[in-house]
DNA sequence: CTGAAAGCGCTAACAC
DNA sequence: GTGTTAGCGCTTTCAG
């Protein structure tokens, strides 16, 4: 109705009008259990019919606590990570905690700008997927001189001592290359991630397990493509090669429908002359040309957990042992690999 | 290095180091050009020295301005608000705001709640893709109240007097529907969405289109459904028609692919037997089964657009006309409506 | 149970 | 140019 802009209602306001004081509001407030039944009652009855609502930038300041936590990701576009706020949201929301999303474009600098952001803004915790370089730790350094507690998501810094959850990426790498193999593929290309330990531990899971079955691929068989785009390239290129690879293993599903792409375009089929596989079980891969083999690596989950430990590392004075979660990869076989 | 948590650096400890007054250390953080210059490199010294890094907080409190604008948006997962989301980030943080960002679930109340807390952190600003049902004007209301500035985006609110940005709903329905007739398509089902002006509209342009066109569709050739796998099962019943629908325009990608979905399990083949359209041409859109034809919204210039407007009305005494800006959506033909 | 005092770290507005 | 005075709206601490 009242399209007038009015000064918010502040506790002194209400305090002024019961003639009691600011304190004893704040408590009604705060819920704290020292005030009479009776003034809490009619305090109460005041906030009601005034609409009060706190002032949270104050009472950040006083209590030197914001109740929120920041969350930097890669890419929120990148399904994978927009499933993980929404798990860290659902997580923390009960609690009274707002999340603030920040988007890293892969971008370590402008990683390292939105942590000192965030920093600034006083958030009580930090939930970093980061896209710094594996030996480059000034981030982490930072965030740690300021006693902000924070966990590490899907990307692991081994020499970084923070709570981590993620996936474990070798086990991904071992488990999407053996089931190649078990359908009987013997020429495996790999499409690699970047150098993070993400594309790292896949890498390595598809090297070990590649040679634990006695296989060699020749020269120029791992390509490497940061999203699908960049993935649909290296599988032209891979597509020249002689002799064809049989299977591409994706260390995404994006590279993964990228390489699907280039395979159908080259009029090549899918399962029968190329396998493919991916990792993430995106939404969307049981909608591709050829529903999508995948790994999957419960995305949800992942952002629940983590936000967990962070929440209750910030509920307690100094030192908890560092939990690492290492979530297991689950196999997803649809078309694509059949 | 240093693994003991510090308290940080204010602007307080700065001006005791250097002998001169908290405000004019205040000055020099803020830019402000009445400082002398000799001055101001002593202190932009000890500021690089310390990493001095404001308090946002106290800032705000003191400045009555969080530099924050908050976002809120049915579903992050939906690929559609995630590009929003980045446009409205990619907007606003050249100019030092921060968006936080939160997720209603396509839910009124969780939004109506939702907004609240953003108020209640005072953000300086509003975008909203709201679920409120149409005539629900009890959060724009509250938003008013408090001379927030806001603006909608995507669903659109006839009696809610705020800017808005968003595509030409209708248009959409009519190039969707007569891109179909002009592939010779004579029996259009249609996908509906929720009843917001963006399920609604795009229906409305689908029945116009298919009236002046002299067609008529039998009963029960529009269903409803708000996501793929709703629209998975609401295909199956529309595939059992008589007559079979020779189209189906879902009313937004995902929709459209949950179709495509149940379509092909059904053996049927996309294009020649059905024909399938979507609205959003999300990035996957082409990768999918058959690559689908779809009305581009261009998601990432809605948020910028939104973003642009919201700022200029902070930056503003009060009322500035009330801008709404109708994107002309875009045919994007493939394989789906060949 | 209630409240007074003392800030949280910073900035607006105005003197000097 | 620089500094002073007053807070922003709330909470902490501790006395009554």
């Amino acid at each position: 109705m009242s399209h007038t802009p009015t000064t918010p209602v502040r506790l002194k306001d209400i305090a002024r009008d019961l003639n009691v004081s600011v304190m004893t509001v704040s408590k009604v407030v705060r819920g704290c259990a020292d005030v009479g039944a009776e003034t809490r009652s009619r305090v109460l009855a005041r906030i009601k019919e005034l609409n009060y609502q706190p002032n949270w930038v104050a009472r950040s300041l006083a209590a030197r606590r914001t109740f929120m936590i920041g969350l930097i990701v890669p890419d929120l576009m990148h399904s994978f990570f927009a499933e993980i706020a929404k798990g860290v949201a659902a997580a923390i929301r009960p609690l009274g905690y707002d999340v603030v999303i920040c988007n890293s474009e892969e971008n370590g600098d402008l990683e390292a700008s939105e942590v000192d952001r965030l920093l600034g803004r006083q958030v009580d915790g930090l939930l970093l997927a980061s896209a710094q370089p594996p030996s480059s730790h000034a981030v982490f350094e930072r965030i740690e001189a300021r006693g902000v507690p924070y966990v590490l998501i899907d990307r692991r810094f081994a020499a970084v001592r923070a709570p981590y959850v993620g996936a474990d990426d070798e086990a991904i790498g071992r488990i999407a290359t053996q089931h190649l193999i078990d359908r009987g593929c013997r020429r495996i290309a790999h499409i690699a991630g970047p150098a993070l330990t993400t594309g790292i531990g896949r890498r390595k899971g598809y090297e070990e397990t590649l040679a634990a079955a006695g296989l060699r691929v020749p020269e120029g068989y791992v390509v490497e493509a940061t999203d699908d785009d960049s993935a649909y390239h290296a599988t032209r290129r891979l597509l020249q090669m002689n002799p064809r690879p049989d299977a591409i293993f994706g260390y995404n599903d994006p590279t993964a429908a990228g390489a699907m792409k280039a395979i159908l375009e080259a009029g090549i089929r899918i399962p029968e002359e190329i396998k493919v596989i991916g990792v993430g079980n995106v939404h969307y891969s049981d909608l591709l040309r050829v529903p999508l083999s995948t790994i999957d690596q419960s995305s949800t989950s992942i952002g629940q957990q983590a936000a967990d430990i962070l929440i209750k590392a910030i509920g307690t004075k100094r030192k908890r042992p560092i939990k690492t979660v290492l979530i297991d990869p689950i196999l997803i076989a649809r078309e694509s690999t059949r």
